[in-house]
DNA sequence: ACCTGAACACCGTTCAAGT
DNA sequence: ACCTGAACACCGTTCAAGT
């Protein structure tokens, strides 16, 4: 036993993380557990507590690379200047993710963190980022880069695409296929821009 | 050991679920494992087996008397007619139930059953009884009762105000306090009905 | 300095045995 | 018919011991 210079911190790193995802992908979320994870990268339970505080924390790094792998799906999409398509388009993208990766989006929205735990600073950020996407698609309606109204409409505008998702993909809005669920989130953006609008 | 008469059937249903709740309350989801709900009740694990599936079932029970008490906190509500303020009446109620039972709220739209496994049809009818609450707020809006414009309206704010309360109870969007919460949740019932009227 | 692996205190779930 | 409690196959996490 004793120190393996196999794999410096930082590979060793990349790796738990590459496996975890690999067992939410194939398993699902029940099979992530510190045995398994060990397991897959070749090293003993006690390692992977050398890396992360504990298997939230590996979870919710696990999720913030989820994150950063949405982001760059969503941020690839090029603005027209059109506010009510590039939003769709945004929704649309979001979607395909979600569709791609089901297991990880469940991971990443519906993983419950112990009572009382919240998400750390860097995390919040990289979902500041994704909010700062819907704002840039937001800019022509508020052309005043201060006005506080855009943030706030990109708010909710995000957080009711999330609703939308959110319970169509546990099966809570009794609809089955993709389709209505890219139909309710096209009447949420068409509706919520013509009362800005109006 | 054996038949112990003590509470029949029903009874014992109902302080199961009874035990499992007050667990959720006072310690959080986390201690809501089988040994604890035996304990709290006077029985030994294997007869919470004899009530329930498994574990996932009787939080699925559970979930669905928290459903049922929010549908009973937000039907009390007397609709004016005047479609705006009685969504949000209806947002400010279902808020309220959120401070006070955010535990079972999170339990209720957090909790992830294992992969592939679907809600039963008589919880997904409680659901939808939920929703009929925010269509018959929006019935001034869509008189005509065939109309399907108003079920998918009322799906999109429904899921709409869900996404806000989801987001913002799990402490991704970078709100603190609840009145920005309220705030939001008005906004967007204004602008997607104002968008709803152009 | 890093890694192991055994150990501790738990889990969910089953089922023979009891009345 | 119902309930027990021991048993099985797991958990997350810690930490002395090794190199």
């Amino acid at each position: 036993m004793a120190r393996r210079s196999d794999h410096n911190r930082d590979e060793l790193y990349a790796l738990a993380l590459q496996a975890a995802r690999a067992i939410v992908v194939r398993d699902g979320y029940r099979a992530l557990t510190a045995r398994n994870v060990a397991d897959a990268i070749g090293y003993s339970p006690g390692t992977l507590y050398n890396l992360f505080a504990n298997l939230d924390d590996m979870i919710v790094h696990l999720n913030a690379s989820t994150l950063d792998a949405l982001y760059d799906s969503l941020e690839a999409m090029e603005m027209t200047g059109d506010v009510a398509s590039d939003l769709k388009n945004l929704s649309g993208r979001y979607l395909d993710f979600l569709g791609a990766n089901e297991r990880l989006w469940s991971l990443l929205f519906d993983y419950l963190l112990p009572e009382g735990q919240t998400l750390p600073d860097w995390y919040l950020k990289k979902v500041d980022k994704l909010l700062g996407l819907v704002e840039a698609a937001m800019t022509p309606l508020f052309p005043d880069p201060d006005d506080p109204h855009r943030g706030e409409a990109a708010r909710v505008l995000w957080a009711g695409m999330h609703g939308i998702f959110s319970l169509a993909g546990s099966g809570k809005l009794a609809v089955v296929s993709r389709d209505p669920v890219q139909q309710m989130a096209d009447n949420l953006i068409d509706t919520y821009i013509r009362g800005l609008e109006a």
